[in-house]
DNA sequence: TTTTATTATCGTAATATTGCAATATATAAA
DNA sequence: TTTATATATTGCAATATTACGATAATAAAA
């Protein structure tokens, strides 16, 4: 029915499913390896880098922000983005520890 | 339009993105986590184990086998599946990569 | 206060994904 | 050959995602 049942899944089954579906956009990744190389602020010259509308580039920033991969400070009327490197490396281990734990248990 | 602007990004970026999408759902989750569990052969003990209908089941299974991070063997009227290991590391990798990357530029 | 610049939100169209019933295919067993 | 079992495919309904134009909100500048 177009929905997923996460509720026959475990809370770390769907926490992990999140956040492959956060990263599950080549625009988000784009947007995160273009952050990753501003030394200060970059504000919306993610729009220019990018090539999506702003609209499009917001809500992508939105949903990066939802799982707190990234941060946004507000400096006057820019909004200045950057990485969370503590979720980063964070979400990085989670990812590790699937596929070291899966592969451990495997055949 | 509700369809991702490919043409505009790298196909590493296109790639890691494809990548995050087979991931991005519990069940596919589950799934991998219970084929790794199996010493031998698995066939669709899946669908009991999981709770979603048979049909459904297969094409959670056609999608992992689409990147390769599963493979299965037919044996008779069953098919063993089981976690492609090489590719399984090889995802990693690519993962971990872009993941150290990303955080090595960070302002 | 008005204007300008920057970012966010709303509404909507196009497309993709999820899940399943029905059915097809394939192979083993009777 | 017929029957039973296991898996795959098709078609469809419900929902989610992607993208953008229009517009709102916010804050600096004039």
């Amino acid at each position: 029915m177009g929905i997923t049942k996460t509720q026959i899944f475990n809370d770390k089954q769907n926490q992990l499913a999140l956040i492959f579906k956060v990263l599950a956009n080549p625009a988000r990744i784009a947007i995160l390896q273009y952050i990753s190389t501003q030394k200060a602020c970059i504000c919306n010259d993610i729009v220019d880098e990018i090539g999506l509308a702003q609209p499009t580039i917001s809500q992508h920033l939105k949903e990066l922000k939802s799982i707190d991969l990234i941060e946004g400070e507000i400096e006057g009327k820019k909004v200045c983005y950057g990485i969370n490197l503590k979720k980063w490396k964070e979400v990085q281990d989670i990812l590790n520890s699937f596929f070291d734990k899966t592969k451990f248990n495997c055949c």
